[in-house]
Formats: C-alpha cells, structure tokens, sequence
DNA sequence: GTCTATACGATGATAGAC
DNA sequence: GTCTATCATCGTATAGAC
C-alpha cells in the first residue's frame, strides 16, 4: 500500500476508535509506519487528512447499507435486513461518532459527509416505505420519512446502549423492538 | 459557590461539550476561576473530578427522566411525554455522549455511572409498557424491554441525527415516527 | 518523497511556599 | 486551601537537508 493509502487507513482506523479530538498525528504516523515528512507532504495536516479518511469511511458506509437495502425480498424484510444486518456492534458507528467530536461539528467540511450520509441513508429507507405503503404492506397513514428517521436513530442509539453496557444485547434488544413494532400486521 | 463546588459544574460543562478526551484540567481551572492547587487538592486528579461531575450528571438526568415518567396520564401519554420532553437537542445528551468517548468506556469507574442510568431509564419505560399491557393500552405481545430499548435508543439516535444535520427536526421525526408506531390502535 | 531538526503551546501532574 | 514554580511529555506544525 503507497504512504497516502497507508495514512488515510490508519486515521480511519483511529477516527472509529478514539474520536477527531482523540486522535493525534503521532499516533497516525506511528500506525502508518511514516515518518512526520510524508504525512504534511501529501496532506495539509491533521484536518485534511480527517476529511480524507471520514470522506471514504462514509462513502463505504453507503455502500454497504446500499447493499442491504437493495437487496430481495419485501420492504419490510429489506428493513429488516438492514437492521440485523452484521456489526461490530461494541466499536460503535464510524460515521455516527464523528457526530460527538466537537471539532468535527464545528468544521463544516468535516461534517458535511457526516451529515451527507445519514441523510441519504434515511431518504433510502423512506424510499423503502413509501413502496411498502404502495404494496399494502405498511399502513397507508404513515409518515415516510419519519419511519425512517426512527429506523436510523434506533441504530445509532442501539450503538450508544451497548457501549454503555459492554454488550451488544442492548442493541439487538432496540432493533427487535423497532421491528415488532413495524411489523405487518396481518399476511 | 464552594471551589469544589465550581470544579465539578465546571467539569460538566466541558465534558458535555467537548467529552473526556476533549477537556483539559486547564481549561476546567479557568471555566471555574480556579487555580492547579485547588484543583490538586480536592480531587486526585482528572479521572477523580471527571467521577464527581459524571455521577452528578447521571443523577439529574435520573431525576429530570422519572418526573415526566412518574407524570399523570396513560402509559402511552407517559412514554410520549418523556419522548417529546423539551431538550437542547444540538447539545446532545450530556450522558449518552460519553459512551463515544474511549476513555470512559475504558475506565469501569467511569462507565458504571453511564451504564447504570441507561439501564434505569430502560427498565423504568419497561415496567410503563407492562402497565399498558395490563390495562389493554398495548398489545400483549409486546415484549417490555425490548420496546424501552427501542424508545431509549431512538432518542440517544436522535441526537446523532439532529447534530449531523445540524438542526433538531431529525430528532423530533425520528420521535413523531416511534410514536406513531406505538399509538394505541383505536380508542 | 522522506527524513531530521526545531519550535512552542498544551497536557497532566508534583513540590513546596504562603 | 490556594498560589506559583517546575517538569516531562505530547500535539501540531514548519524548515530544510537528502
């Protein structure tokens, strides 16, 4: 992997774990194996390199609920999925986190992909429900986009219980409940 | 104000501001107009306040938490009342966030107050859904815990989507959109 | 492109005077 | 109880040699 690559690897590594505010050049450099020189070459300093590295930790974000998301089966199955879908439950979200770092919320380029990505997320999900609400499977009255809204901060809350607990059961407790409540009722 | 006093208030300013990682013994002496000595001697050190200031913090959001749940009204008119409790939303909740903060997860002194609130808070909202279930308000099918994780995980997700944007209207669909899903069916 | 040197304020804490 | 040194290390960056 060329020095850039390997730098940008590991801030995203150390956005997930420790924060922005967390995260020190040093520690980045010392991951990467590169020496001070390399990094303020390819990259203006600390914040460029964390647009850098949130920009593609978002971007794969996307790709990966996309994946879900478009997948078989009914919307509300396609909710489904996306809701029990794998994750390393207890490292919590690498895009939602980002959303506690003040530095990050303060600078509007940095949150920008923050911001980009959850929002496309809930508009996808709304999407979804909107289809459902077409087929008959979802109550005509519901609202779209709130649905979706409560699908995604379920997750991102699930993140903040289980890491509260030490235990992923949290999560998966919030997501069984969203989803008995989501339920069609009726075949 | 007792100096201990202003440390500790000081302390929970900043780590709702800026968490753990983010706040500085120096910057907790100027916010309390103190000085290193003070702070030295009352406390053994960061770790030792940032207890002191978390505790307090876990306790009033206790407090503030089971006023609106112990409040009049059905079950359902419980839960919706402390969902659309007035909030500083962008602020985040001063409790949740620590949860994204590595060094409090890391430290079990420092967790334990954050774990045991969420823990409370779930099992107070459950026993509220086991009282609906009684009374017929909710179905019985519900599973308790599992729908008090949802609701707690919607509002701590809540702020994650409220702070990405920007704005408080993600939080408040995200809540419009649980509630419409739990609403009694007919009356 | 990468390395070393250098800089300067911040961090987190201790020691001892008052 | 509070204040003022003092300290070693870290954080973030620039300069210039190679």
């Amino acid at each position: 992997m060329s020095t850039p690559e390997r730098l940008i690897e590991s801030t995203r590594e150390l956005l997930w774990e420790r924060g922005y505010v967390g995260t020190s050049p040093k520690a980045i450099l010392e991951r990467a194996d590169a020496g001070q020189g390399s990094m303020y070459h390819h990259f203006k300093g600390k914040p460029d390199l964390a647009l850098a590295a949130i920009r593609r930790t978002a971007e794969e974000m996307r790709a990966t609920a996309a994946g879900v998301l478009d997948g078989p089966g009914t919307p509300y199955e396609r909710i489904e999925a996306y809701l029990r879908r794998e994750r390393d439950v207890l490292r919590g979200c690498p895009v939602g986190r980002l959303t506690m770092d003040p530095d990050v919320i303060a600078n509007p380029e940095l949150r920008a992909p923050v911001d980009e990505t959850l929002d496309w997320l809930r508009g996808r999900i709304a999407g979804i429900v909107e289809e459902g609400k077409a087929q008959g499977q979802f109550a005509p009255g519901m609202d779209a986009r709130e649905i979706a809204a409560a699908v995604v901060a379920t997750v991102q809350g699930g993140y903040v219980l289980a890491r509260a607990s030490g235990s992923p059961a949290a999560f998966d407790a919030g997501v069984r409940g969203l989803l008995s409540l989501l339920a069609p009722r009726s075949a």
